[in-house]
This record gives structure tokens, sequence and C-alpha cells, in this order.
DNA sequence: GGTTACATGTAACTAGTTACATGATTAG
DNA sequence: CTAATCATGTAACTAGTTACATGTAACC
């Protein structure tokens, strides 16, 4: 997850390892922040396998982050830091222990696709932060990925539905925990509905029968139908 | 949380490690199920902190597991293992690996109430888990305790507040991001503030006063607000 | 000239995972 | 008898944390 929100952070601009880390904290909230002793080992690990690369080159010269371009939620986060950045211009000789600005390479950038597209992993912590960097795929790759995601929350659901009948009372609190996640579990389909409708009108009429996923397709970006896979009457 | 989990569990039944670990995978979802590399190691942890005690004496008897006594989620999932048990009841020479029934002690309920209540934690992943469990508090610890998650939810709400204004369209994924989790967590505040009512409401007329749930518009940033336990005016 | 924020890193620890090893019990 | 399931455990690894150590630069 971490490796994840590395690549697609520097995918946007070149960043050092302080203020990542704020960009961090606005992506997944304050909250899940991560923290230096795990950001630094990453990037010496990412820099190492070939997918980051050290830049350095642009030690403070003209503000190497937060340059605007980027689309983060804390985009406007990045107003805070926007004093300093106003050395020497020490296009040479950064001392000891300056600050080192990373960058990703060609490989990073490869990988940072195929995190993105891998089906294997449903991490409910990570798919937001692979939705945050989905604009790295194509729209086909988006698709499969929201598609993906969406079967595995169609099949929360099945599993849901198979609980509740029947089996007294039991306690209310649980019954009540179960029916928040129910809740839940039908909004994020919905949202997932809606993205994928806004996608799929988006990227033309071209290929509505594109390639994988939905084998399951519990009728997809309809909001009217619930997920019911059994039982018409 | 793996602790709280057993102790919650244990607190309704003796059961042995690997019930205990199905028990766990209705309570938390099959996703994010514990593995017995860990279940294992945190039973004998907690055996030797004396907050939980082999029982060991009834080692297939009369069913130590699935008494239906409980309460939880998959208490209906406790049919499916229905069978077995049914051993020669072997009251006493346990072979040298016969299952271990593990039972809570006095220091396990203590610190099982400890755990419900330390209001410091307020991972989101758990929060679930001691709603599952809380039944184990009193009238007036289930409420700070749902009110204690208010006050966060609250502050994370307010927080999204102070971003979506202004500023460019941003990337149009996270800005759906942003409000598909402005929409999670009102739909909490909503869900919690059920909970809230229905405590004060079942709990007496004795302290109505207390903060509680009026504004569901999250709309709190009123000093006034907050978790006041006491002060009955 | 001291405090605060910026900046990078290491070491020890936490909380879990997977893979492996072992054995008992039950069903066909 | 043999395969599946039940049952317990260990070892090595993963992915993060906190606490610590160190130093620079800006602010007042």
């Amino acid at each position: 997850m971490l490796d994840l929100a590395i690549l697609g952070l520097l995918a946007e601009h070149d960043l050092h390892g302080y203020e990542l880390r704020k960009r961090l904290g606005d992506l997944l909230g304050p909250r899940s922040a991560i923290s230096f002793g795990s950001l630094y080992p990453a990037l010496n690990r990412l820099e190492k396998a070939g997918l980051v690369k050290a830049v350095t080159s642009l030690p403070a010269s003209r503000r190497p982050a937060a340059p605007m371009s980027g689309s983060l939620v804390g985009e406007l986060a990045a107003f805070r830091a926007d004093r300093a950045r106003r050395q020497p211009a020490t296009g040479g000789g950064r001392g000891s222990r300056g600050k080192k600005v990373y960058g990703i390479t060609d490989a990073g950038r490869q990988r940072l696709v195929q995190m993105l597209s891998d089906p294997d992993v449903s991490d409910d912590r990570d798919f937001p932060v692979r939705v945050a960097f989905c604009h790295n795929l194509s729209p086909a790759e988006r698709l499969d990925l929201f598609r993906g995601r969406r079967d595995e929350l169609v099949r929360r659901a099945e599993q849901h539905r198979a609980s509740p009948p029947s089996e007294d009372p039991v306690n209310t609190y649980l019954r009540s925990l179960l029916e928040r996640d129910t809740a839940a579990i039908e909004a994020d389909l919905a949202w997932l509905d809606g993205l994928i409708s806004a996608e799929s009108a988006a990227s033309g009429r071209q290929n509505i029968s594109t390639t994988s996923s939905t084998p399951v397709d519990t009728r997809t970006p309809d909001p009217s139908g619930r997920t019911d896979p059994e039982d018409p009457a």
C-alpha cells in the first residue's frame, strides 16, 4: 500500500520524503498517515529496485515540492507548505543532509500500472488509494478495476443476505452492526455503479463489450436493480 | 484487536482455538479473519497473563463449543459446526494433542471491559468489534463508547467540510472519493445517533440532558456539544 | 540565540501474515 | 485405508509503528 501510494504521488511530480508524507496524510486522512520510520526505508527500497530515483539536483531551487500541477485531495493543503523553499539555490554542493528529491522512473510507472491493475488483492484499505491514482490507467483497465471491486462487494452482499434469516433476536448490537454493514456495502455499490456508468459513458460507445470482468454481472450500472442474484419471484 | 475479540468471544462461552477462529471469521467477515499463526500464540500469551485459562477438562464431552447461548453474528454459522462433537466422552485421558478449551478468567473479564472502554484508541477497524461486545459494558460505559466514536466522526466530517471549498476541479476520481467518504461518515453518524438514542431511551430518563444526537447534519462546531459524561444540566 | 518546523534516518517493537510440521478423528 | 477435516503449533516474513538520533533552516 505504501509503495502504491508513493509511486502514485511521484507519478504526479517529484517530491522529497517529508513532503511526500504530508501528501500521504491528505490522501489517507491524518488517521493512517504513515510514519517516517516506514517512509524513508520504503523510498530507499524503491530506489534500489529502480522504480524511483533521487533527483537531488534540485535541492531547494525552484520549489521542487508543491508546483500545483497535481490533483490531490490536499492540493489546497499544499498551500500550507508554500512558504519556505527559498534557500541559496544550491545548484551543486548539497551538504551532508540536504533534502533528497525523488522522481518516478519508467520502470516505476510500469509497476504503478501493474499494482493498480492487479486483481488478486481486494484490500478494503487500498481500494480508495487505487481509485485516487486510477487516472494512470487506460479506460479499459479502469473499468476492470471498478468492476472487480463491484464483484467483490456483490459477493459480500450475498453473504450478508445468507445470514440474517431466522435465528432468534441475537444481540441487538450485533444486529445493528450487521444492518450498518449491509447499508455501507449497498452505498458503496451505488457509488461504484456511478463511477462505472460515468466511465463507460465517457469512454465512448465503441466497445461496451470490453475485455474481461463481470462474469457475475448482477445488473451493472442500474441504480434501480439491487443485488439480487437469485430468486426473481 | 485480536485480544479484544478473543476475550469477547470467550466471555460468551468456552471455546478451543479452532472454533474460536471460525467465530472470529463470522464476526469480522471471512475477509480479515485472523490466522492460526497469530491466534494460538495469542491464546498462549493471554493464558500466561492470566486473562484466559485452559479448561481442557471437557475435551469433547458435552459439545463444548456452540452451546447456542451466545449472540454472535454467526450464531447460525455455529450450526455448520454442529455435527462432530461426539467422541467417547473422554473424561480423563486427553492424549498428547487433544483440543484445548479455553475459558475467560475474572481478570480477563476486567481486562475486556477496560479494553472496550479505553478511549484513546479510535481505530476504525476495531470499533465494530467493540460494539459487538459492548453488552459487557454498563449502560453508561456503553454510551461513552458511542459518544466517543461520534465525536471522532464529527471531527472528521469537519475536516471534510474544510477541504472541498474552492480549488480547481482536481481529479474527478479524487472528488468522487471525497464525496463517498463524506457520505460514509454521515451514514455512520446517523447510525450512531440511532444507537445512542436507543440506548438513552432504554437506559431510563434520569439523564436525557446529556449531549446526544440532535444534529444529524454534523454541524457541531459549537463547544457546547462534546461529550459530557457528567454534568446533568 | 533559542524555539519551531523542516528533513532524514536507524533500532526495537507490534501485530499480524504465510508456509510448514505434526498429529487426531471421522466418513466413505 | 485413505482422504478430508479438525486441531495445534513454530519459523520466517511483511508491513507497519514508536522512540530515538541527528542535523538544517527560518522566525522572532
